[in-house]
DNA sequence: AATGAATGAGCATTCATTCAT
DNA sequence: AATGAATGAATGCTCATTCAT
């Protein structure tokens, strides 16, 4: 919970001691948490500040309002969600099995980030270009990805963004059903039956082989 | 936009008179508008009386909160939502057929009621028991088609319940990146695409047909 | 301390009810001893409810932000000393004695005002505007006076625009010095030298009569 | 925009080094800009210090207070208003003439003084003692001079304290209407057209002499 | 049934001032 | 001398809800 990355105050150049620089990472935790436990709107500046430990006024010294650290979140859990599918899927050797992997990368994550997931999925009506940029980075990357390994025959040929966005709404909604709303199922168990869907698809199998 | 379902004021009975009933269906067909249009926060319930039409008193003589006009919404809407995907999918030869079917009607559906859409999602931070109800119903609905479909062959068998999350996933970021953001492609052409990829999977396809 | 005019909240109809209408007057009364005692900044809009003995919110029912009472508040004041200059002047012989008359009025106008005086000059810092308006209408009327006597030969040609505006500051310091700074000398002798000043000038006087 | 006087921070016997006075000097302009561009109080310290150049805390070194920049402001206004009015009319040939020089003069140092002409009249709101002194220090001498004239002859006798008051009221409305809120007409004119007023007054003029 | 008036808890934000470095 | 970080009191304004009519 403390490596950030891309979330400095926008314009300013940051805190210029290192007592600043701790007091803005305290804030951004404690707004992180704040927000991921009871929402955007029951949040309140001071239960951040006092949870922080410091005082009401110091926020204001380092975000300009309540929601430009609202929108400093989601962006910081933009680069961190890339970040993470990004090394669970590198070493994949091919794109069916990095889906595999993902997902269960994915769900790992949102497990251990229960509170900002929330705050992503809020930002859809509390800073919409946010989460908008949020899915456009990703779907972004996302097709790219697709396009390469389609044109390696590694996957079909398709409708890349089409299926992108399919394929980042059921990973999505697998992450609240199992890892926000309920721990219980092994998340390797359930990125093998949701891959399983995303690969071969719901059509029966054809006997494969011969027999 | 007028036939509403589900959305009498819990306890009470309904209105008697004539009079009362046409003003309760103002008020829900006001608030569903005002919600969906500036979300919940931003309305004020003198929003909804101002558009409905009536007193701001007269509000809280049909409902006993603002959450509860939020909440008697998404009931409404998860109905229509079932009864649009009910009606466009009986008929359907198959489910893989019904699930192309579903996807298209869905994100019509979704194109014609943006507004109420956007209410379902908001009620994930305004009411979530409402949203979990919502995906309750849904899901519950939907495994128990794919149980007698893989029963009767007509798609693989697989671990249902996540496969309901991953498809209603899909579909419904569908719904949001192609039916509430953007209105411009066919939905017959996305739903086609999605239909591929939740029927056949990603997987390069196997030589169809003759060895 | 209780005809108003020009004061109804700019664009609403303004109270139906009688209790509606005591509630906007015991406001605007409280408004005008607040601003006049403390100023504009000092003056909070609890010290406002509570002296008119009504809750917070009730303000806002009746004015949408604490400029919009002073405005009206400043309107108000143009209209009374409008008023109070057009009685006592209206049967005056001649201009000249008009304006003795004039001056004697305004003062004891003053004096019974100070904190509503004390409002309209600082409505050059918190709604320029509102104090551009007050001085606009009162020059137009006064230079349309002046230009009359004029052409009937009461008094004598001269830059009206100009000497409207001098006669005007003129007024209003002789208010400040002798109305609310300083209670002490009777306002008949203090318009007595002034009107001296303004009907014949700083120069020497001509040996009247004789030789 | 850079000779101070009665500026020096009251008790302190100012600063030592060079770069001190620097400091100060660059406080002080700034200060006078900012005041008068937006108001005491939509001035912040921070906008003053951000105009001088320096860190907010410097701004502490030199004045005690907000209030006390303004009132060193007020007060090095009222000297620089002084020497203006004295330079313009010490070679004035008699009383009279003297009258229509220093309205001129003034005219013409409020055009090219309005950011700080307003900072003395907001000081009647903020700095009540201020505005008083400003005024005081003004008519006192302001009434020898008329006493003096009086007893040589050169204006009629009169209330002096009364025509003294008057007097700067009517320069005071005129700065306001042709030197801050308006600039088009040329000074000379305005003073000749207000010296008339104040030197001959309303009154027809009698067919001077005899003829 | 209908309503408009009244309410006050709640909250984001500002800013003069202090102080350790 | 210079400064940037920290602070918290203060305040304007919103709005769901109640209630008397």
């Amino acid at each position: 919970m403390s490596q950030h990355s891309g979330l400095e105050p926008e314009e300013k150049s940051g805190p210029k001691t290192e007592r600043g620089r701790r007091t803005l990472r305290r804030l951004l935790d404690a707004a992180g948490e704040e927000f991921g436990a009871r929402g955007y709107h029951e949040t309140a500046i001071s239960h951040i500040t006092q949870r922080a430990g410091v005082g009401l006024g110091t926020f204001y010294v380092y975000f300009k309002s309540k929601e430009e650290v609202f929108r400093a979140l989601v962006a910081d859990m933009g680069a961190r969600t890339r970040h993470a599918l990004h090394e669970s899927t590198k070493d994949a050797p091919n794109r069916l099995e990095a889906e595999r992997l993902g997902i269960e990368a994915y769900l790992a994550f949102v497990r251990e980030h229960k509170a900002l997931y929330r705050v992503v999925m809020e930002a859809q009506f509390v800073a919409p270009e946010a989460y908008r940029d949020y899915y456009r980075v990703f779907s972004e990357a996302y097709r790219q990805q697709l396009a390469q390994a389609a044109k390696r025959g590694e996957i079909s040929h398709g409708d890349d963004e089409v299926r992108v966005w399919a394929l980042m709404g059921a990973s999505t909604f697998l992450g609240l059903r199992y890892g926000v709303w309920d721990d219980e199922r092994a998340v390797a168990d359930i990125a093998q039956g949701a891959a399983d869907l995303m690969i071969n698809g719901l059509a029966p199998r054809a006997k494969k082989d011969g027999a």
